[in-house]
DNA sequence: AACGCGTGTTCCAGATAGTGGAACAAACTT
DNA sequence: AAGTTTGTTCCACTATCTGGAACACGCGTT
């Protein structure tokens, strides 16, 4: 590990710690849960409610993550230009297809849903929200990965410890997203779950992320996955488009090189 | 102050250099805005990468907000109960009003917008969402600013560094916000813009978060700022109680004052 | 009421972990 | 190809962080 502070990192453990427990706690079971003492926590706290990163409940002395953390959310969202292109068409998305619809991006090698318009309960900021995925589980992370480096995509199954068994079904399965232009599985990551999915380039022409539809097995018979396999191609398509993809133009680049 | 960790102050000065920055920097770009070396501001960033608050263009080397932050920014929205139990009422209230609605937080002295529906655009985490704003101005600190304690009152206002002069307008601004239940500013934060907002209370009576209607000057009527006044106190109330405010008992308290 | 247990908070001496100048490397500019 | 800017690494110094232990507070029990 190169040069790296350990109080930060210390500090990102305690607000993960605040994070998932989803609740406000005090300052023995934070220490306990990152396995750290007392006073450190307990400095550690202070710094972080100064910065509001924390608040502290004064009567109950129990701590929960603040609101300057909102602050820099509005930053994360704002900086990526791909989500709030992507916002009116994923609404288009779901209007056309009445079921739930995300925005995936592609971080390092992993995945994250920014965005989710829920059919019934418009975006929410839960659960899934933010927290990492891998690339080679649903079809979300396999659209975004059919189309990335070959020696890339290895190393990325190799890190996920598949078999070399495994990892020749999922190349396999990969090439064949790539031929179709979209992703289709089921209950891979939800049970009982199905999604349909395709890659958003960027003007480099690399695949940064995925436009989803998600539905329930139940609902998804052939004609309606090929319907929908025509919609998330369309959106995504779209989005790169604003994002300065030119189909074309990629092509050009391959010869000149 | 109290015992607290430089390095973690530090660290949260670069993530707020970042956000207010709203785009991707460079090192040095960094260290100039929040003043300190290069080497040291490279090292918090490495740590920041890698807890994923922090990402890294590898190719052009500069430095943004990273996707960790969306973790857990959702744990802030979950943890907070009033936000999602005024999310309905919310929606409800724009759909009567045909207007953005927001809810505003108390967060300590200040207040916070946590959720906003856009007439046209629905929720979206922008610029505002997530900054402290002052309690003593515009409706929707008024709103919460006039149902808290005498003195409290007193030490926001100096704090603010008010004249003894407007401490003495504001204070019966407030008593008449009280007396009616919801207030009501114009042009006070944005020039041109009006707002109605109404106090929530949690089960302890206290004034916790308030329920705002934004809308345009030109459009607030005399009978408009009435009827909008009757649906903010509504909203408010509905959410008040299923926070488990008691209506008839608080009621009283305040009153014989 | 007094007692004890479990918290949160403060203190302090020791030493680890962070600092920043300066040297190095890499990447654009001219 | 030389020059300039920006990112990264090194390293000795010591300021800064650490964690055990002592203190203070609140709460439930006897």
């Amino acid at each position: 590990m190169p040069q790296t502070i350990q109080s930060i990192e210390r500090a990102a453990r305690v607000l993960a710690a605040l994070s998932d427990s989803g609740d406000r706690m005090g300052v023995t079971e934070i220490a306990n849960k990152v396995n750290l003492g007392k006073s450190t926590v307990h400095r550690i706290l202070a710094t972080l409610v100064q910065v509001r990163f924390v608040r502290l409940d004064p009567t109950s002395r129990q701590y929960a993550l603040g609101y300057g953390l909102l602050q820099l959310t509005s930053g994360v969202l704002r900086e990526s230009e791909v989500s709030m292109i992507a916002l009116p068409h994923l609404r288009d998305l779901r209007q056309k297809t009445q079921e739930t619809v995300s925005l995936n991006l592609r971080d390092n090698r992993h995945r994250v849903v920014v965005e989710r318009l829920d059919t019934s309960h418009e975006i929410r900021y839960v659960a899934e929200i933010g927290w990492p995925l891998p690339l080679h589980v649903g079809a979300g992370g396999k659209a975004i990965l059919a189309f990335m480096d070959e020696a890339e995509v290895l190393s990325v199954l190799e890190d996920a410890k598949l078999s070399a068994n495994r990892i020749r079904n999922v190349t396999r399965e990969l090439k064949e997203i790539r031929a179709a232009g979209s992703a289709f599985t089921l209950g891979e990551r939800l049970p009982g779950a199905g999604s349909i999915s395709a890659p958003v380039f960027n003007h480099e022409a690399v695949a940064i992320a995925s436009v989803n539809v998600l539905s329930l097995e139940a609902r998804l018979n052939a004609a309606t996955v090929r319907n929908f396999r025509r919609l998330v191609r369309a959106t995504a398509m779209a989005v790169s488009g604003e994002l300065g993809w030119r189909a074309i133009a990629t092509h050009r680049q391959r010869m000149n090189e």
